[in-house]
DNA sequence: CGGCTTCCTCGAAACGTTTCCAAGGATACG
DNA sequence: CGTATCCTTGGAAACGTTTCGAGGAAGCCG
C-alpha cells in the first residue's frame, strides 16, 4: 500500500477532488483558498476527499494561474565564499518565513552568466531577485537592470538606478582599521582589497586614503592593491608586497577570500604575525577567528545584510511597487585581535 | 526609451507575436522548440517579431504545459557549511549544463523543515531532488521518500530504499587516519564524529574500530564520542577530553565543523599541535589547510560527489526512471599535514 | 492533367488552477 | 405571503504555452 503512490497512477487533480467529493472544482478551490467562505459541512466532505486522494495542488498549474511563483531568486558569484552562504541563508530564513523558496544562481562571477540568470528569472521563473553583481559598468548588465520587470535588491553594488540595496559602510571600516595601524606606528600599511569597479573596492580605498588624510600623512600610493577579491590575488600581491626592498610592515586584506591567500603567502615565507608583519582582515570567517589567535578584523553583521535584503524584496513583492529606491547602509567596527604590533622605533 | 519596458504595459505573449508576425501561435511556438520543421521565410519574420516585441517565452506556461520545471531541489541542513556549498557548486554547475535551475532549501537540520522540504518540491515545483538529510531512521521522514514521486539522489545517507545515493568511503579514510596515529605510537585517541544515527559517524566509528582491531589493540571506547557535527559538540568534547585524568594524546575531528570547535578548544586551553596533542581533520577547508599549518587531513573529492549527484539525477531524468539504484561510493585519502607528532614513549 | 507525396501551417484542445458571474435556496422583513 | 438580501454553489472563462490532427499548397510522377 504504501508503494502504491510511486508507481500508482498520476495525482489527483482538483477536479478528481471535486468528483470524488460530489461538488464543482471551484468549491474545491475555496475550500483551499477561502475556506471561510464555504458551508462547514461542505467543507469537511471536500476534506475528507482531499486528504483520501492524497490531493496536493500542483505549484505549475498554479503559478500559472496566479501569474506569480513565490520565488525569489539569490544570484551570487561564489556561494563557497562564507560571506555569500551566510548572507543567502539569512535571506532565505527571512524569505521562507514568508512562503517563498529562493533560486540560487552561482555565476561564478562571469558577466554573461550573471545577464543569463536575471534573464532567466524574469521571465516566469521568479517574482523577485536579490543579486550581487560583478560588474557595475557593463552596459549590458545595466540595461538588463533598466529592462527588469520584477523587483529586485543590490547587494553592496552601487548603480545609479532606481533599484533597492544593501550596502556594507567599508569605508569607515577602513578609516578605522587604518587609523588603528597608523597609530600603532605603521605608515607603511598595505591595502588588498577588490577592484574600484566595484562599491567595497571604492569605498574601502576611500576610507583607507581618508584615514591618512585625517592624520597629515601622506597616502602610500604604491601600496594599494585594490584588483580583486581572490585567494590568488592575496596569495601574489603579498609576495610581491613582502620582497620589496622596503616591505610594507602592514597589510589590511579586505576580504575574506584575500585573507586565505595572504595567510598561504605568509606561511610560504615563513613571515610570523604580527612581529614580522600587522594584519587586519575583514569579517569574521573560522579562519580570521582562530588562525594562530583571532585577527584583528573590520566585522559587520552578515545576517543582518541578508535579512534587510529580504525585508525590501518582501516590501516591494507585498504591495504594488511603489516608492523610491532604498539604499540601507550597513555599519562596520573593528574588533581587535591579536594579528597587529606597534612599529618598534 | 530604455526605461519603457519597465513602466510599460504588460509583456508580449506568443499569441501577440503570431498576429505581429501575421501568423499562428502553433507556428511561433514551433519557430522556438523546433525552428528545422518550419520555412526559412517563416522563420525569419516570426524571428523578427519576436525580438522586435522582446518576446520571451513564459515559463510559468512552459511548466505548465509540458509538465515539468527544469528546476532541481538541493537541499541541506546549513548552507554555510563549506562541505555543502562546495557540494551545491559543483551539482550546480553539472545541471545548469543541462539547462537545470537549482532550488537551495536550508532545513537547519530540522525534521518538520526537511519534510515540508520534500513536499513542497515534489508537487509541481521541481523535478527531481538532491539531498542530504538530517535523520535516517524518522519514519515520517521515510515514509515520504517512499511516497516521492521525483526522483533522488540521496548524499552520504544510507536508507533502504530503492534511491540514488553518493556515499563516502568514511570507514577507510578513519581506519587510515587511526591507524598512522596508532602507527606513530599513539593509543589514547579521541574520536569526535557526527551520530551513529547517520551514515558519515557509523562509518567513521565502524573505521576507527577496525584500525585498533588490526593491530590487535583495546578500542578506546570511553574516547569516542559520536554525537553530533557542530562547533558546539567539537569545543566542548574536547574541552571535556583535554581536561581528564589521562588526556588522549590525539585527536580526530571527524567533520569539518568539529573542527573549528575543536581548535577554540584548544586555544582557550593554550594547547600546542602537535606537541600537546596531535590532530586530524577531515575535508580541505580554509581552516585546516592554514591553521598554523596545514592540517593532516582525511581528504575527498567534494567536487566529484556533486557532481556525481548531478549525473545519476540526470540520468533518471532522461530516460524513463528505470534500472535499480546505484550507489557511488568516492574515495578518501590520508594527507599529511603537520598536526600529528610521535607519541614520546 | 490527375493523383500522390511532401512540406508547411492553422486552429483547437489540452495542462490544473483561480476567479468571476449568475443562479439557487434559505432567511428576514414588511 | 411576497420580495429583498444573504449565503453558498456551480460552471465557465481565463492564464500562455505545446502538441496534434487536419488541411492547403506545391512538387513529382505517370
Amino acid at each position: 500500500m504504501s508503494e502504491s503512490r510511486k508507481a500508482g497512477k498520476k495525482p489527483a487533480t482538483i477536479r478528481d477532488v471535486a468528483a470524488a467529493a460530489g461538488v464543482s472544482v471551484g468549491t474545491v478551490s475555496r475550500c483551499l483558498n477561502a475556506p471561510a467562505t464555504v458551508r462547514p459541512q461542505t467543507l469537511d466532505k471536500v476534506r475528507a476527499a482531499i486528504s483520501r486522494m492524497e490531493f496536493r495542488p500542483d505549484s505549475r498549474a498554479q503559478n500559472m494561474r496566479r501569474r506569480n511563483t513565490m520565488t525569489v531568486g539569490f544570484v551570487v558569484d561564489d556561494i563557497t565564499n562564507p560571506l555569500h552562504a551566510e548572507t543567502f541563508k539569512a535571506a532565505d530564513t527571512e524569505m521562507r518565513a514568508q512562503g517563498y523558496s529562493l533560486y540560487l544562481v552561482n555565476t561564478n562571477g562571469l558577466a554573461n552568466e550573471e545577464a543569463a540568470a536575471i534573464d532567466m528569472l524574469q521571465h516566469g521563473r521568479a517574482d523577485g531577485v536579490i543579486m550581487t553583481l560583478n560588474n557595475e559598468t557593463d552596459p549590458r548588465t545595466r540595461q538588463r537592470l533598466i529592462d527588469l520587470r520584477i523587483p529586485s535588491v543590490l547587494l553592496d553594488r552601487d548603480i545609479p538606478l532606481e533599484i533597492d540595496a544593501v550596502l556594507t559602510d567599508h569605508a569607515a571600516g577602513l578609516l578605522q582599521a587604518a587609523h588603528y595601524l597608523i597609530g600603532l606606528g605603521h605608515r607603511r600599511i598595505a591595502l588588498l582589497t577588490a577592484s574600484v569597479d566595484i562599491r567595497p573596492g571604492r569605498e574601502r580605498v576611500r576610507g583607507f586614503v581618508e584615514a591618512f588624510a585625517r592624520n597629515g600623512l601622506p597616502v602610500p600610493q604604491d601600496l594599494i592593491r585594490a584588483r580583486s577579491l581572490s585567494v590568488d590575488f592575496g596569495l601574489r600581491e603579498t609576495t610581491i608586497l613582502m620582497q620589496q626592498a622596503v616591505p610594507p610592515t602592514a597589510i589590511i586584506a579586505a576580504g575574506n577570500r584575500i585573507l586565505v591567500g595572504v595567510l598561504k603567502a605568509v606561511q610560504q615565507r615563513g613571515l610570523r604575525i604580527p612581529q614580522d608583519v600587522s594584519l587586519i582582515s575583514c569579517d569574521q570567517t573560522d579562519l580570521a577567528l582562530l588562525y594562530p589567535g583571532p585577527i584583528t578584523l573590520v566585522d559587520r553583521d552578515i545576517r543582518e545584510i541578508g535579512r534587510t535584503a529580504a525585508q525590501l524584496l518582501l516590501e516591494r513583492l507585498g504591495r504594488a511597487a511603489t516608492g523610491p529606491a532604498q539604499r540601507i547602509i550597513v555599519p562596520t567596527r573593528l574588533i581587535l585581535g591579536g594579528s597587529c604590533a606597534p612599529i618598534r622605533a
